[in-house]
Order: C-alpha cells, then structure tokens, then sequence
DNA sequence: TTGCAAACTTACTTAGTAGTAAGTATATTT
DNA sequence: AAATATACTTACTACTAAGTAAGTTTGCAA
C-alpha cells in the first residue's frame, strides 16, 4: 500500500475525530501533506470513499485489539480496562472517537459509510455485552441489568464523556472512568 | 417579539438536532418558511447569532423547567423521570438534544456560540448534582459515586444513548432509561 | 398627506467545496 | 528501446455557502 494513502487515512481519521466530516475539507487534508487536492482524488475518488475507509480501517484496529487480547488470555477485567483505555487515551489527545465523530452527521454520509458505521457500533456493542456476560458469569463483574442494557450505558458513558470534556471544564477523566469499572466490582 | 423570527429559531433548532450545525444552510430554513435567504439574515445577521440564539432560548426553556418543577413540590424522584422524558421525548422524535448536537461541533463554532454552550452543559450537570445530592442525603437515591461523577455518568449516558439510537437498531430506548433509574433506587 | 420604520425581496459578491479532464515525470516491465 | 502503469500536478467546472447593499411594500404616527 501507498503511504500517501496511509497518510491520507490518517489525517483524515485525526481531522474526522477533531473537526468533524462535514467541517474538514480535502484542502486541510492536502496542505498538511504538500500535495494537491486533486492527489486525494486519486486515491479516493469521493469523500465517502475516503470515510469509508477510515471506519474499515477501525474496525480491523478494534478487532486486532480483541483477538490480541483473547490469544494473550486477559481476563475480563483486564480486558474492559484496556478498552476504557482507548478512551483515556483519546481524551488525553481531545480527541473524539470515530463513532462518536460520525455519528451526528449521518444524515451527510453515504449508505456505504453508514453501513460500515454501523457494523463498528455493532462489533464493539457486542463484544462489550459478550465480555460483560462471560465476567458476570464468572464472578469478575456484578450488575443487576441485562448485559446489553449495560453494554450500551457503559459505551454511551465514554463516548458522550469525550464529546462533554470540551464543554465542562473541570472534568475529572481519570475518576470517571474510575467509576465506571468500579461500578461493576464484585465482592 | 416577530413571528417569523420564532419560527426561524424553531426550525433552526429542529434542523441542528437532525442534520447538525455545519450540514444545515439558510436556504434550509429560507425554502421551508416560504421566505428569502436574506430574510433570515435580516434577524440573525450571522449564523453564529442564529445559533447563539437558539442555545439561549434552551437554556430559558430548561431553567423554566427545573423552576416549575420546584414550585410544584416535585420530589428528587420525580425530578429526574422528569428530566429524563425530554429524552424520551427526543428519542421519539429522532433527534439529538442540543448539547449532543452542537459539542461535536465546537471547533466551527464562533466564541459566543462556544460560551452559551458551555454554560448550558454547566447549567444541567449542577442542577442534576444537586438534585442526585439532595435525593441522595433524603434516602431517595442511593449510589456510591461522587454526586457530580454520577451526574456526568447519567448525563453522558442520556446524550449518547440519542446518537446511538441512529447506529443500533434494536435499542430497547425505555429500558436503557429505566435502567438509569433503577439504578438509584435506594433500599 | 407625508414621513418613517419594520419586514422583507432582488440581485449580487466572495469564498470555499467536491470533483474532473488532461497532462507530466518517474519508475517498471516487456 | 518502447510501452505501460504509478503517482501525481495543472487548470479547470459546477455548485453551494454565508453574507451584503440597495430597493420595495406595508402599516402606523405626526
């Protein structure tokens, strides 16, 4: 693979998480790089192609992530905590996460870039739901409500949390998430 | 005050909580209302005004609110079924709130705009804090958080748990609320 | 009845957007 | 050496956006 194109992915995944879609142009993208508008074309005919492929490339990211987690033996503990780190590291960099920066302009994107935002939103719900289960199975995790019920309060948390920290000031992420995990202490 | 000017902000707001802030133009409003774009400009000389405008008339609509609902005698209990209909509501209605719509479009808002904004966000968590924090010391609630924790944790939940609402399809939108207040119940 | 202000419309400018067609340099294959 | 594919640039088009200046209608007040 091209690392113009790499690097077209990138940035463009950096502008989407900081600026949003509709606010980002090929322009901010061609600049930073040196090259001309119409290089971007090349590799990505339209914008959708480019959003496209900015979300297929996140979706392998999460589940490299997963699988690695599975292959290396982490508990379900030790799992969720390496995902709420996606978070703090996201929030440390004021960023957004890629369906928390897509998410509210769907009604501008294409049915390509919507489908595979949804197939994301739906790998990480039910991974989420399926590690919650399998950890209050095994007595790591106690919560009175449907693992998918809570699934979705816990993914909803982090990613409107990313999006609040710009608005109220004295936000304290690390307590947050603290809470967060240790709301589902068992013992 | 000027009908059409209501109206403006009406379907302003309306078209920021579906499309978002950057993918509505005044050709939008113009065309729905029967009227010229530079009509529009003739009340709201900037977008920025326009959008000012549409975060202060919430920020009223809110504050009216939580006054009627102390003047009522509602309890703590009541207060938050309360809070979380307008949710409920939006859901509904397949829109975003305001804050869940103009957040992730801070870096193309204007100063004014940014600063409304912010004192709205602050405006809900300090009231939902102190409403968690009476309920809490009166034995309506119980949780173990930091009352202002709990609030972004809730707050969080409510604003995501709109824009998930567009991603995953099979959300149980009443459950996911219920299970928010479930959670307090104290006994 | 004239004057004036409110509420617009007409007609425009300016700037930025995605996207395209055609050309060019460079490296690779045949 | 000739042909071809890769990775672009140059130079545009078509469109949409916000915003503005100047003119028009309408109702009310002096």
């Amino acid at each position: 693979m091209s690392i113009t194109r790499e690097k077209i992915i990138e940035l463009g995944e950096d502008l989407i998480r900081t600026k949003g879609y509709n606010a980002f142009s090929y322009q901010d993208i061609s600049s930073e790089l040196g090259i001309k508008n119409a290089a971007i074309h090349y590799y990505f005919p339209s914008k959708e192609n480019l959003g496209t492929s900015i979300v297929k490339t996140n979706i392998q990211r999460f589940e490299e992530m997963t699988d690695n987690m599975y292959s290396r033996g982490f508990d379900e503990w030790h799992q969720l905590e390496t995902f709420i780190k996606i978070y703090t590291k996201s929030h440390r960099e004021q960023k957004r996460c890629i369906v928390g920066s897509l998410g509210p302009d769907i009604p501008s994107l294409s049915n390509n870039t919507v489908a595979e935002l949804k197939r994301m939103s739906q790998i990480i719900l039910d991974w989420l739901t399926a590690t919650l289960a399998s950890g209050k199975e095994k007595g790591i995790f106690a919560f009175k409500e449907d693992p998918q019920i809570k699934a979705l309060l816990i993914l909803s948390s982090l990613i409107a949390s990313l999006q609040l920290a710009r608005l109220i000031d004295k936000i304290e992420y690390k307590s947050f998430c603290n809470a967060i995990l240790e709301d589902l202490r068992s013992e």
